[in-house]
This record gives structure tokens, sequence and C-alpha cells, in this order.
DNA sequence: TCAATAATCGGAATGATTACTATTTATAGA
DNA sequence: TCTATAAATAGTAATCATTCCGATTATTGA
């Protein structure tokens, strides 16, 4: 059985998937590898990397660039905003209401094409602010 | 006379703000590097990026994160929008009416300070669709 | 079960950015 | 103007996330 016509089966990225849907901290690819390591003592930070691709590429995770060096992923699929505390570097989801006629208004400006957008916050989280 | 309390006057970065300023193409640090050659030509990669960063930090300047392996910078310090083209990868400013109270908005939901924020469209350009 | 070939591991390569050090240059004060 | 101080530079090495590669292992359709 093949969970597509592109790939199949494996048990590393099965677990990625999970470990992803699992988790609110939009982790990183290295965070991922250490919580596999026990499952998969000889797993290789490369599978976790081409997985992380093949899984964005499926349209079953989304990849977060965010200021930082390295990248960090998510399961939610679900249309949401990134709040990025400055300090910490912690990710908090929130939902907004994007009025739906601003991509129209966009396209017809630019007379582009828009396929997806990105609205990202920075600042200082409830946590950090309370320090 | 020093043009601010922490940094002497260099021509290196007065020339790369120079260039910054009078382009619209979002350059990257290698771009700068090679449009400064000829005037300089022992001109060093790491002075390159370290102006970069210390205009950052002066506030004349502001990294661009889209998506690229690479950085981009820019001079345009008005509040502005990005289109990133997903096909040539170039990025068009545009305005956009962002209502003020959508910050106040997410600063009670999340009980957090916003400092600033990333609004960014990625799709087709004009003109890679008449293509 | 078996052959075909995708996925993995382990390690090397890549590429953007930063760090280090000797030298050069800008600046403040005499 | 001259000089001492320390910031800025060039050149190069180091870093670090990510990708690539070749040999081995695992999944799949027949």
């Amino acid at each position: 059985m093949i969970t597509d016509n592109q790939h199949r089966k494996s048990k590393q990225r099965e677990k990625i998937l999970e470990l992803l849907q699992g988790t609110q901290i939009h982790p990183t690819a290295n965070w991922i590898y250490d919580q596999m390591k026990q499952e998969f003592p000889n797993l290789s930070l490369g599978t976790v990397y081409r997985n992380l691709n093949i899984l964005v590429e499926q349209n079953k995770v989304k990849k977060i660039i965010a200021g930082s060096t390295f990248d960090r992923f998510e399961a939610n699929l679900g249309e949401h905003c990134h709040m990025i505390c400055e300090k910490c570097g912690v990710i908090t989801d929130f939902e907004i209401g994007i009025d739906s006629s601003l991509i129209s208004q966009v396209e017809e400006n630019l007379e582009c094409k828009i396929r997806h957008h990105k609205f990202d916050f920075f600042g200082i989280c409830k946590k950090c602010r309370n320090q």
C-alpha cells in the first residue's frame, strides 16, 4: 500500500508527521531529530530534512521562516498568523479576520496571481512581559 | 565629525546605504559586493555584511527574510508589504491599508506587546504571468 | 518469495553568514 | 597640523543549517 503516488511508506516520515501534529511549539528539524532518536537510534538528520521537505510538498506540513537562522515547521494547516517573541523566540498561533477582498485588491493593483500570504507579528510575549 | 555616537564614518558603509537607497530590487549582500568592487577593489564581503547589520541596527535599512536561503535588504522605511514572485523571485513593494486596530486587537488577545509586523504575499508576478 | 527501486544512514559538501587578526583609517585632543 | 587611540577594513578561517552522495536496507507489486 502506497500513501500517495509519489512516495512509499516510511516509519520515519510517519513519526515526523505525528510529532508535528502533536505539538504547538513549531519545532526545528533538530528538535524532531532529538525526539526520534530513542525510537530510531540510527536516525540521520538528513532523513528528517528530506521527509520534512516531502511533507511540505504534500501540503501536510508548513515551513515557517521567522527571522531565525534555522527553519521551523508546523502541521497546523488552518489559516492563522504567528506572533513571534523577540526575546524568547516562542511562536504563538492565532486566528485573525483577514478581509478576503484584500487579496483581490493586491491582485488587481499588481496584476499578479496571489497563491498564499503570511502575516507575522513580532514583539514581546505575555510571559516575557511579566518578568 | 561622527555620524552617530556609535560608529565612525566609513566610505564603504556610505556607499552601501547609497546603493540601497537607489534601487528597488531588494538586493542581497552579494549584489552589493559586486556593485562596489570597482570603486573598492579590495572590498571584503565581511565588510558588506558587517555594515548591513550596522545599518539595520541604526534603522536606516531593513532586512527582508522572504523564504530564500539568503537575506535581502531595502532602504524603503515606509510602511509597505511585499509581493514575492515564486517563479522569478522578484520582490515588489506596495502599500496597503492595514487597519491599525488590528495591532491592538492582537495585543489584547495575546496580552503581548507588538513592535512590528510583516505582511507578505506570495504568487506569480505580472511579468511571469504573461509568459 | 523475489526483483525493482525508493528510503535510509553516515558522512562529505555547500553556501550564507560570522568571527578572528593584523593592518589601515578616522577622529579627538594637544 | 600632528599624534595617540581605537574603530573599520581585508583576508581568511570558522560556523552552522541544510543538501547531496554512495552504499545498504526496506517497501512494494508481481
